[in-house]
DNA sequence: TATGAATGAGATTTCATTCAT
DNA sequence: AATGAATGAAATCTCATTCAT
């Protein structure tokens, strides 16, 4: 029955993003996912493991999110739309997505090298779309992930704000954004 | 004698941005601090409360420190290179102090109307900068909220990738990104 | 395994019995029951839980106790002294029981509709004997309550001054005792 | 300055009074009696101490309001009344004082010895009024306590019943308990 | 393989007591 | 004599993890 693993897996993300890193024990993701509390322990090593899985999960999941109909061998304004609006929009329909991402990140839990393979593995086409613009002479004369970060990366704490409320969006709102990512990374 | 809760603050301010929001325990807070656990309750109803004091007096510090030798009546891009060079400047000096920001913004404490109160007390002035350019045509069409976050606020995710060892930045590298969050407001 | 639930009720009884309200903590009831701190809370939701079970459980075995062979329908001399002795016996017996209880009503945790409604589920037949008694002219004129209180209740006391140490008792008493309790109710 | 120690037991007594044995910190019985916490340690000992003399202050009382206008030499119903009524109108008056010590005489601190001499001390007139009733052949042949506890100990714990509410009085059932009180004790 | 009762270390918080001033 | 800040042991309760069934 792998279908256990997934409902652990899933139970533990649903129950980070509504009560924050805090709100977890083995006891409510066991409940949460209608198995014994033992029994979390035959698919994970343990709290940790669980925890990078679910981590792992998110970003294959964003990764896909945000790549989804983007041809990232052409570094032009077009492509970096859908790439934008993608994020954004992935963000607006997952605003605890990433909330969680911030945590796991200043948690003990990350580990840099363990995270520059994860990236590597799940976001490269993202950062050769960066790479071929630079090339190409479009972007600044920048690391891929400076681009990459200035261009989307600060989306996370921009939807992290509104889900909190503090601040609201309209559509012409995103058009300005979206323009001001784009004249961030563009060499002049 | 309150350079105790100082002390005390300051330990728990390390220790979060170390540890996340996790690695915090009141014992270790005060074993750090070198005072007595129950002394941390002399000064401090609960731990709740002093995690919400240790977030104001690191708003407080930042502002002082970003704002330094700035004049915010001049929307101009040497006032605003010294803006952004403070805050820079700030948050290498001070690693620890915006990534416990960031999770605090990610937890359950955050309160949004509290802390539209306390954006409103102490960045009041970073606010009228860009409003002020605003309405001289020189920025962007947009809330001075949103300008200020384009601006400076993403620095916070950067300077943690550079703690956590993820990117690192050289004089060049600073001018680019100076540059782009320039490039980023300005209207067109 | 709910013997163990058994077994830290009668730890938490046995200590409150000796130490007082005071000389009672879960990890010492815990020792004393011989199971681990943790396993207290996986039968009683919290410490004050604990002590009304433990109340309750009481208050149980007491009425059957007191009620082993009466007839409560038949409010003579004979069945009184049955009570009277059930009673006696009892308190003898499990010294420690009403000691408890003496505390318990003095204690905060007391509420008086649920000691009501306790005292209506467990000694309903002890009352309906001094009703039926001052029916038919036996008994004072009064509540059964205060019936029962006069012949019965008192003893509570009594017995935890013989604990003490404080008052010995010998055949010749009890005869006093009993027939001054049938005294101090009778109608004359 | 020695009233400060009379505003120390003063506090000690109402606290206990209103919020139980547990109620009670060192820091809460100086904060009401207006004093430093050290303070009390310059007046008691410790804790216990403090516990013991609040005890003693109380018995003290206690015994002064039953025995008022009472003559113990003559042991008659008329004067039985008057240490009855004495001990009845104290007791609803001040209904904490014998819930504060039916938890002391549970307590750890209760010290059987002890106690014997402080009855001895503070009760030896009401003891004697029952020893001169039984030479006189008027009582029933037990120790003087236990006729003391059949006609007043019981008291105590149906006035906690009053206080709780659990039962009411009136004018008339007050004379059916005096009357019964007097019966239980008289010899026939 | 799955269970969930049991464990006990550890977290937060309180409070009796001390001691420098 | 008096203060009250500081202490740290101890209390309640939680929870990651284990293990007999």
């Amino acid at each position: 029955m792998p279908d256990k693993r997934e409902r652990i897996l899933a139970a533990a993300e649903t129950l980070i993003a509504h009560g924050g890193f805090h709100g977890i024990s083995m006891q409510l993701v066991a409940k949460h996912a209608n198995v014994a509390t033992g029994t979390i322990y035959r698919y994970f090593a343990d709290k940790e493991t669980l925890l990078r899985c679910v981590h792992e999960e998110r970003l294959i999941e964003v990764s896909a999110a945000i790549l989804q109909n983007v041809n990232t061998k052409e570094p032009s304004y077009e492509q970096f739309q859908k790439l934008w609006l993608n994020t954004m929009h992935y963000l607006q329909a997952n605003p605890d997505s990433l909330c969680y991402r911030v945590q796991y990140e200043a948690s003990p839990l990350f580990d840099r090298e363990e995270e520059r393979q994860r990236d590597e593995r799940y976001f490269k086409p993202v950062f050769e779309f960066f790479e071929h613009g630079r090339e190409a002479g479009l972007f600044r004369d920048m690391p891929a992930e400076l681009l990459g970060f200035l261009a989307l990366e600060n989306l996370m704490l921009l939807s992290q704000k509104c889900t909190k409320g503090c601040i609201e969006l309209d559509e012409h709102l995103y058009q300005q954004l979206l323009d001001a990512s784009w004249n961030a990374i563009l060499k002049r």
